[in-house]
DNA sequence: TTTCAACACGAAAACGTTTGCGCTAATGTT
DNA sequence: AACATTAGCGCAAACGTTTTCGTGTTGAAA
């Protein structure tokens, strides 16, 4: 088992100074060609590589960025980390993963572990826990000390920096209008709670898109579902307020949810009621995953382009890491959502 | 903007060394009371954290494994993260990723990339292409350095380390048996091609479930897709082959498809030609992911318990790299799968 | 022969830590 | 009063790099 080989052992090995060989290594024309080849012919036979740490040290840059996400099993984060990680190696980055778990103390003990040279910047997607508390004071801190931040999905306005959202309430309102213009009348929505940005936007095109129709949003059709956090039961609890909302509104034509699951069960509760998709009801997604292709019927979505998203964020912040001048003006990039159309609407 | 205070910042703000600085951060009896309580509270003013780079250097140690996987978006692969991410936090560890995307080439670039000194040890899952070129050149000479290596899912005898895998051979028999036992007659096998072990072993433990049976198996009833790296007509094809599986078999009351894709294919397959399930066939997958949970009929699988796999491996690692004593014993761990039962089964 | 570049190389500092050891002054022991 | 102990602190090395600035040797020009 032999160690990793040194600069100082190639010089002892090559009876030549420790600044020879890393110049040597380097091209470096201080050195006579002689030396260089000798050095450069050991190096490679004894497989040098320098050690990054000792770089990192060196330069006060890690070429790592750090990536903090509420859930990993999950595909729209999943796609997300593949763009970031796709950009930040062409690049010559590295990608280190940190779970939330949706939960506030989770975010900030693996941001300050981060945080301690470990990496050059943060790309993120906050948790729910910290935005219900709206406490952004380790973002500020960090942000503070000089290592920059992107925002991803989950973002919110008090914090100054870059992000990269979608356009959730412009797929909302091409999610609802496609849904008016195949003839729904009565559109229902399956959202969350407000503090979830993305919940709230999508909620807003929904209401917006009818206004531009000259309907009327009724109470009864907005269901904002109560998440409690990833218990088992939680499928049941959503599945029976799905029904309710159903049995309220007997001449349900259509559905818009905010995300994947939603619209699942949405197609559950209809099947169960013998409603026909899309005869009967029409459904719409949000979130390009893998349930709404392979469901039965496929599911018709606006997918937000995970891959993109994190293609972006990664750029923004390698950008910015790379900049010389220390002007800090934040971008705030959309990606466009694209109207998947599939089985579940006309 | 403030940059990260360091220990000789703190020193010359306080008018004492460096060492005394840090000793008495480090509550060392060498210091006195006083000066002790003054560099601490000084500390806690700045918020001084020590710069993990600078220790990882000193100690020849990062704290920080590395994972390299052939996919993120892929369900299985994300729970094992999951696992690993979950140890490895509450050991002390962080996590970074590397995707191969399949591919011998980034997996070797990936590999070397992080083991300059940018991790401990490895956790990772070999790519396809590694496996079909045979070429383990890079994990011999990154063990040879002294660097551990955990392998998971997809192993290869050749190479000497901890391994943690589930027990593809006895999950398929599990699988088969219940199909056997539900009163199948004819059962089909939809497969990988051979270099693929997990695919190999389930292949296997399909035949020796059908000997048990005193059932004689077919050619015929045996499927071994081959499959082109992610295109985009792949499902197409995969459809057309599964298509003549079920055209060449017209008593096919039964299906083992060693993944969940070939599963969702066969019951699409399935439906098309009429055939009601689970009455008329009855099909089984192997990978507990998101997609079986939600099929309608949702898909009865052999979960394989990836979050688990990932804990075990992480595990492994850390005692491996915490261990005095530098014996090397080497662990192959087995996690046992499980056969859920839901709707495709009777 | 002296002077001066050019050449080839080495010493040392720096990045931020930790730690063994040595030093000084004060205190305690005979 | 002479000596030993100890508390409290600083020096310096080490981890592995890169890079600036010397410095000694050579060969050629004067």
């Amino acid at each position: 088992m032999k160690r990793k080989v040194t600069l100082k052992q190639i010089a002892k090995e090559l009876d030549v100074s420790i600044s020879t060989v890393s110049k040597a290594l380097r091209n470096s024309k201080e050195i006579s060609e002689d030396t260089r080849q000798k050095v450069q012919a050991f190096a490679k036979l004894y497989n040098y590589r320098p050690n990054n740490i000792a770089l990192s040290l060196k330069n006060r840059k890690t070429k790592t960025i750090g990536i903090i996400i509420p859930e990993i099993v999950h595909h729209f984060f999943s796609k997300v980390i593949r763009g970031i990680e796709l950009v930040a190696n062409k690049r010559g980055y590295n990608v280190i993963v940190g779970l939330s778990n949706e939960s506030f103390d989770k975010e900030v003990i693996n941001m300050e572990m981060l945080a301690n040279g470990s990496i050059d910047g943060f790309i993120l997607s906050i948790s729910k826990e910290t935005l219900q508390q709206q406490d952004y004071h380790h973002f500020i801190e960090t942000i503070n000390q000089g290592m920059p931040i992107v925002m991803f999905d989950r973002v919110v306005d008090a914090i100054n920096c870059d992000k990269v959202i979608v356009d959730d309430l412009e797929g909302a309102k091409k999610a609802v209008s496609k849904l008016i213009s195949s003839g729904c009348e009565n559109i229902g929505i399956i959202t969350t709670r407000d503090y979830v940005s993305v919940g709230k936007l999508r909620t807003q095109g929904y209401l917006e898109a009818l206004e531009e129709h000259k309907m009327n949003p009724k109470a009864s059709l907005i269901l904002k579902v109560v998440d409690q956090l990833l218990s088992e039961d939680h499928l049941d609890s959503l599945e029976k307020e799905v029904e309710s909302l159903f049995k309220r509104n007997k001449n349900l034509d259509g559905i818009f949810a905010v995300n994947e699951l939603y619209a699942l069960t949405a197609m559950k509760v209809a099947r169960k009621m013998h409603l026909r998709i899309p005869e009967d009801i029409q459904i719409i997604g949000f979130t390009d995953g893998v349930l709404s292709k392979h469901a039965v019927p496929s599911l018709t979505t606006v997918s937000q382009h995970g891959q993109k998203i994190g293609e972006k964020a990664a750029e923004l912040l390698i950008n910015n890491l790379e900049r010389e001048d220390e002007e800090d003006v934040y971008e705030t990039v959309i990606i466009e959502t694209e109207l998947i159309e599939r089985e579940s609407t006309k």
